[in-house]
DNA sequence: CTGAAAGCGCTTACAG
DNA sequence: CTGAAAGCGCTTACAG
């Protein structure tokens, strides 16, 4: 391995001038920088970004904590999470933790030593007491898809009212038995929706109906055998709303192999607008979020900190989303 | 920050032996060793991994060169590589470099140095010339989804015989005039599903029109204007083999669009079976590939590696692909 | 502007 | 079994 001495002996140098001439951030004479320069070329000097870390306290590698990156909403974020870091001259590393909160700790006590200079959490929930106590401590931290209130900077959307705003637009379109797929009601997120859901129906005068309040999360989450339940004990909803893109393509799914149409019999709404949402049968008309976006704002927030503003205040980014509309609702 | 002579002082040692009573590789004093332990639970020490790293001359981490995590074959691959890599105390980086040869060189220069003990890509093309450096050089590397010839470690399907087999089953189900959508054929992986078609075709007296044969790649790579064009030109193949999911997905789009059914009109097969591609109407005929094994393998070749049998001779792993036959195809 | 020295936090021969 | 010392490859006050 080259190192900075290397270099230093071909350029008739010290190894101080070497890094000096390296940093750009002190004076060097113009010609023993070009004597270093032309070292460094000749022999492809890499400076050992290990030693540079624990001399400087800092590393340039930040950490991406995700349940699942199988799960087609996180590709985006981790692209644009990456995007921004490789702008930055940081590298990601990628971690998943399935929801499971001892894999999460061990995770982040590897890590948050020196290893990283600050940690995006897309699993954020209440009980995250470890993410609390990192920003006690002062490490950088910002949450993304996920909130924890006003303590901790997040780059999320405004759950409620976008799920708000499908319903609704359901309920315009002349729909009245109304049905719920929604995810894991521990999150705030999901919670979020389906109270968005509730308060559309009940600002309408409409009915909210238990036996279609679908909770569907874990192993079996895309609600297609929640759905061929619901139908085949005979209620039949006549619109629903699933809290997630792949939810409402397991309804369609479901809709279908029980004989019936989407949307004729059965309207549905997503959320979400995954790439593959426009080209199933029928495009579904679904909440956009802004998931690449949502990385690229947190990745920036993030570096921010670590580049030195740690103690302003969290701030909480709510990103827009928009009601894509295609052709999984019928006008009643 | 708490390091190894804060621990040494509260448990009345030296920091050598602090050291050599958590490596556990060589003999300590039982009582010795407990009185270290209960210091390193007392002040929560953890070990500075770049110190480690840098006296040790490796990192335990692990890059992943992909084109894009958003093209949605990769999540799966790299799920499988951060399973195994976390089960042998490894942390993985992500790095996504749309195919541009540039960004990944600056990767491979920036990661190589220290910062990682080997390297997996899912970009390796016949010009990769500094893959093949690395492994020169004796760097850890191993490919997966794409390989180089014998040279270096790799964890592929047989993409071939797969295609093959998947025109066969086209072919023995009636069908006379397959189209084919395929990528980016300068990649050998495209190159030989290419050929499987072809050579199906011709082994069964088949032609090969050569309009019916669709390159499409890059941004607009899922299929559906190509063919939307073909069928608006009257040209109406009866079966179309999508070589990847998405482009399938696409096809059944456009040939939906215009007005012709699938699979009574023209029967789709795609390749890689993604988790929607059951859920998607019809549910989709398609070669299924060990996405996640993939991983998997390459991570565990990768790590090996690491660990010492650098010199072993390469071995190319041939993963097995199934066809999965759903209703995206019809009996002629 | 430049060099010699100290130090970041570890590990590991070298003695004992 | 254990401690003192050297060294991994950098950066940065400290002198000059």
């Amino acid at each position: 391995m080259i190192t900075i001495k290397d270099v230093a002996k071909r350029a008739g140098v010290s190894p101080s001038t070497v890094s000096r001439a390296l940093s750009g951030k002190v004076p060097v004479d113009r010609e023993t920088r070009d004597r270093v320069m032309e070292a460094v070329r000749a022999l492809k000097y890499q400076p050992n970004i290990l030693a540079k870390g624990l001399k400087e306290g800092r590393t340039n590698t930040i950490g991406l904590i995700i349940p699942n990156i199988c799960n087609p909403i996180f590709p985006a974020v981790a692209r644009g999470v990456e995007d921004v870091a490789r702008e930055n001259g940081f590298t990601v590393v990628l971690c998943n933790t399935d929801e499971d909160m001892d894999m999460e700790r061990n995770y982040v006590e590897k890590l948050q030593n020196r290893w990283v200079d600050g940690l995006i959490f897309a699993t954020a929930r209440e009980e995250s007491r470890h993410i609390l106590e990192l920003k006690q401590r002062n490490f950088p931290v910002v949450l993304v898809a996920r909130h924890m209130g006003e303590a901790v900077d997040a780059v999320v959307v405004d759950n409620y009212k976008s799920s708000f705003e499908a319903v609704r637009y359901l309920i315009e379109t002349g729909h009245k038995r109304i049905c719920i797929i929604v995810g894991d009601r521990d999150l705030i997120l999901y919670r979020e929706r389906f109270e968005g859901y509730r308060h559309a129906l009940e600002s309408a005068g409409l009915p909210v109906y238990p036996e279609m309040i679908l909770d569907v999360s874990g192993r079996d989450d895309n609600g297609y055998n929640a759905v061929k339940n619901l139908l085949e004990k005979g209620i039949i909803p006549d619109a629903i709303f699933a809290a997630s893109d792949p939810r409402a393509i397991g309804a369609i799914r479901a809709v279908k192999d029980c004989g019936l149409n989407v949307p004729d019999d059965i309207s549905i709404v997503g959320f979400d607008d995954l790439d593959i949402s426009s080209y199933i049968d029928p495009p579904l008309t679904t909440v956009s979020q802004p998931l690449y976006e949502m990385g690229t704002q947190a990745a920036r927030r993030l570096i921010a900190m670590v580049n030195g503003s740690k103690d302003e205040k969290p701030q909480i980014k709510i990103m827009k989303t928009r009601l894509i509309k295609r052709k999984s609702v019928k006008q009643r």
